[in-house]
DNA sequence: GCGTACATAACAAACGTTAGGTACGTACTA
DNA sequence: TAGTACGTACCTAACGTTTGTTATGTACGC
């Protein structure tokens, strides 16, 4: 006895308005209040969808990560250095949606350093976006673009390098403009280049 | 007419109970109430010192810069990359107080992105820390240790690699050891040593 | 008639802030 | 030297909001 609503449509619907909230006030503004407020609807419609604020929070941080993956563009046909280029500029800020990613994933570490579930979901997060990189590091450690050497040590190092950059653009949008913010990752790329090797 | 009551001692204590809080509950768990229990006394005691939760929150803020500051050696004699990686080591979770330090840190930016003063002061605290490590790296490059270009390029970097590591160590300190990190910033700072520089 | 999809509304708890009250040391006056 | 006025240091208690959660009600398609 189907109801005539789609109900995972309308579970989107509360997801995206969740995420509207999350952008414009992080996760210390995220109440049931004005993620209804957000709708035109009422907490009543958000709780018969999320049975509480932490499956909302939950939920807001896997779509976090599928847009993150959005952006990834298409590698095909491309590889090596330049792979792994393309693969970390998504992620960095060079975009209105890009930007309002990472500020959502910024502002949930508050929460997920305080909650253990949280803590354990982001842990994951991280995990899995390293393992995402590792095959394109390998790649361009084989074709000499990248030194040899544990190629975790590496993921781990362009991890941080680019969510660096993206916490002192968040906060400094002027200093870190789009362009040098791409000029910044090449040049870093570029300078891990091993010893003796050429463009 | 000064009362037998150590103002700016006991203002001390008052933000040292703040701090005690913001460790184990981060920001989203600092009300003046846990300030209070957390002290032993009541909510009208802190507000007699700060007089406002913002206000609390700011003098919290300057204070993880100065313990941040704090925990910098003396770079006396030592001199070029060396001083260098000191002032990105103490800057790593490599001890209790520095993963205290980098958590309140890191749960400070949800806060900080929301509101627009937070905002302008942690942007100005990230400009001083890189203004302090502006003058090491061109000291690192002036003696070869370092490659040319914007030495502002490579001090945004080099800060972006370290807080990106802070990040990653705070969700996983297990795959992110006090060795491994150490030894993380050690390859990376070797790594971006100019081609035919030899140690 | 029955289950889904909401709105309405109330709940207790926790929040930041504020006001009033008490205790006590210091400073001034007589 | 005694007495009084005053400011500081807090506690107690309440204020009005806002929070997540829950119970109840209503409309409606199957």
């Amino acid at each position: 006895m189907p109801a005539k609503t789609d109900h995972e449509a309308r579970r989107r619907d509360v997801s995206a308005a969740v995420w509207r909230v999350l952008a414009a006030a992080g996760f210390g503004g995220l109440t049931l209040r004005a993620v209804a407020a957000e709708m035109g609807a009422t907490t009543g419609l958000v709780t018969h969808y999320f049975p509480s604020k932490k499956a909302l929070i939950v939920h807001a941080l896997e779509l976090a990560e599928s847009h993150t993956r959005e952006l990834v563009p298409a590698t095909d046909g491309v590889h090596g250095l330049e792979a792994l280029r393309q693969a970390l500029a998504a992620v960095l800020p060079l975009s209105p949606e890009g930007t309002e990613i990472n500020r959502v994933w910024v502002s949930s570490w508050d929460a997920a350093l305080a909650d253990p579930e949280l803590h354990a979901l982001e842990k994951a997060r991280y995990k899995r976006w390293r393992s995402r990189l590792h095959p394109l590091v390998v790649e361009a450690q084989t074709d000499g673009s990248l030194p040899p050497g544990d190629p975790a040590d590496l993921v781990a190092g362009l991890a941080a390098f680019t969510h660096g950059l993206v916490v002192q653009a968040l906060f400094d949008p002027r200093a870190f403009s789009h362009k040098r913010l791409a000029a910044l990752l090449d040049t870093h790329l570029d300078a891990l280049r091993p010893t003796g090797s050429v463009q």
